[in-house]
DNA sequence: AGATTATATGTCAGATCCGGCATATCAACA
DNA sequence: TGTTGATATGCCGGATCTGACATATAATCT
């Protein structure tokens, strides 16, 4: 993974550790954060396409903006409970939601 | 749904009110509980085909044989992050995950 | 520029979840 | 029957997550 992915990351809170920790991210860990971005991407696109704000959306979640940002972010403070919580409100269906999962992050250039 | 599976949720800490509000489960509720269902299940599969106790699981994610008992059982007080989680950390692929996700629960008979 | 609306960031107290321990229940055996 | 190995249940202190609030930073207007 690239220093650029790296810092992107650990900005939004994700403590990794030393950069050999961090090259030696395991698999499963790796493959939580893409999960979790993904999610946060496909919750932004699904309130996008409503004409929802950010506070609209709280208010249906009985959360907050703030929250709400944290999870399009996909900030570590943020659980797949939550996100998936959110996208099950939004409405999303099974089929939707598995196919959001089954999809695999493009690999790197 | 049926007198007889409310009263195996709420064994399990589902704590889900009076009978109307439970009748009035929304549906994102419904399918909350289902998919940690779903995923439960899919957890102990996984682990009873490598046969793996709970314990020897437990010492893979780090965790303890009581909680990993937990997760198999749906209890409340394990959330989705943990269930996803473990199944990463058995090797799940994501397209197997979102297999599990897309199959909609059995209808009542 | 200033006003307005949407989003992002920081913080924190309270809620929830976690690992771990003790102990109970169950199953398969001698 | 009692012993052994596996699973289930109850509990608790500490860790993590959450909603809420304040405030900052866009973005889009007049």
């Amino acid at each position: 993974m690239r220093d650029v992915k790296r810092r992107r990351l650990e900005a939004k809170g994700w403590k990794l550790g030393s950069t050999q920790e961090f090259l030696g991210l395991s698999d499963e860990e790796a493959a939580y954060i893409e999960l979790k971005l993904r999610l946060a991407a496909t919750l932004r696109q699904l309130r996008q396409r409503r004409n929802l704000t950010q506070a609209d959306l709280a208010k249906l979640l009985r959360s907050s903006q703030s929250r709400v940002a944290k999870m399009e972010a996909g900030e570590s403070s943020v659980s797949l409970d939550l996100l998936i919580r959110s996208l099950l409100a939004l409405g999303i269906s099974n089929t939707e939601l598995s196919r959001v999962i089954a999809r695999s992050p493009a690999p790197a250039a």
